[in-house]
DNA sequence: GGTTTATGAATGAAAG
DNA sequence: CTTTCATTCATAAACC
């Protein structure tokens, strides 16, 4: 019952190999002490410039190269590596797709006809009035890429059009493309200027660079 | 630490979810949908139906669209969303799965010995499991389509014991596909004949589960 | 009332 | 890219 309770990471001082923040999500304290979860889970500042490449940015298709530098880059959050970001995108981009098929074609394709009023169902035969309601407790919903939440990307202004304008596979799928993800100097793909500030967590391992990334408009919602 | 304290929770079995006789409130959950931040849950017709397919029928791989027209089916007994029977199936799925990997790999080491017959459903009786057994022995080489290498892990537990290489994906699993899931005419999944009247008074007859339909007669033209 | 159990929800990883 | 699997987190209900 009891909202979630936020609660920041704890710094760590210097990045651990396997124990990276396993539970990124809220709670309090991790109920299964640290380390020996086996799959890697975005440490705060990670998630955070992983959402704006995607949200932000509209980034979505990162080619193998581009993989890499978001995940060298990334590295100084924390352990990571390139299959996750691949996988990370991959996942977001399946879940929200799947949650735009969702939403699509409400069967009314005939045989369907299950509706007696008997529910406040409000049933006009037709509203889509699948993924609402329930949602509004506390106020915070995971950033979710689940394949059926209301869509809470805290930026929105790409929202995934699916296929709108993108192109697939091979072309231009984003503005981007040649243009340095993470370039040594001035700012970053995300527009943010290079600054050392923490990102959050306390993953900045000393080990290099000072590009620190500051997306402005990014909030942890990251399950908080 | 150990983040699955092995609890010997395998002879388990069966829970009678039945008897939790919860009461969400079959208006649709309006009452709880104000500020107390819940989370879906089945109610009794609900469950008897969603149950009924994935037991009667063995209806274990919904497609999205599917999951819509079950979903709304459901609506009439209660509020209840697309991802819920979504996470619903996915998760009985996932622990019938994980409740025959517990058993398997007896104590004693030695012999590999994968001879357990029946399978594990023991509900009521009902459990007229079509295609159990799901995918055993996965053979991973590198994650596919990625343009990564997973070096190190290279999991390759293939040939862990005889592999019964089935493919059930593709077209087969059981998929009634084309077969309407709640047929306007006559009785359900479950036997119930649609009246509206049911869904109001209060989770439709109580007693639950007579159901005795037979598979056979069912359909027995696609899935093999 | 703290602990365990049942199960909804989330998401990384992988198969196809 | 689409689906499914596996593991984990969260939480209400049951249990003690």
């Amino acid at each position: 019952m009891e909202p979630r309770t936020l609660q920041l990471m704890e710094l760590q001082t210097q990045q651990q190999m396997e124990l990276q923040a396993q539970q990124p999500t809220e709670e309090g304290g991790s109920i299964q002490a640290a380390g020996s979860s086996n799959r890697w889970a975005p440490t705060p500042p990670q998630l955070r410039i992983l959402k704006g490449l995607y949200y932000d940015k509209g980034f979505k298709y990162p080619t193998p190269e581009q993989i890499q530098e978001i995940c060298l880059h990334l590295k100084q959050y924390g352990q990571i590596e390139d299959k996750n970001v691949f996988f990370w995108f991959q996942n977001l981009k399946a879940r929200e797709r799947q949650k735009l098929k969702e939403f699509r074609n409400v069967p009314v394709g005939g045989s369907l006809d299950l509706n007696f009023g008997s529910t406040s169902s409000t049933d006009d035969g037709r509203s889509i009035d699948l993924n609402f309601g329930s949602r509004v407790g506390y106020g915070v919903d995971t950033y979710s890429s689940s394949p059926f939440n209301t869509n809470t990307s805290t930026t929105s202004f790409s929202t995934t059009g699916g296929q709108s304008f993108m192109e697939q596979r091979g072309g231009d799928h984003q503005e981007i493309e040649t243009l340095p993800l993470f370039p040594m100097y001035g700012e970053d793909i995300l527009g943010n200027m290079k600054t050392t500030s923490e990102g959050g967590g306390g993953y900045g391992g000393g080990s290099h660079i000072s590009l620190e990334l500051n997306l402005n408009s990014y909030r942890d919602a990251d399950m908080a």
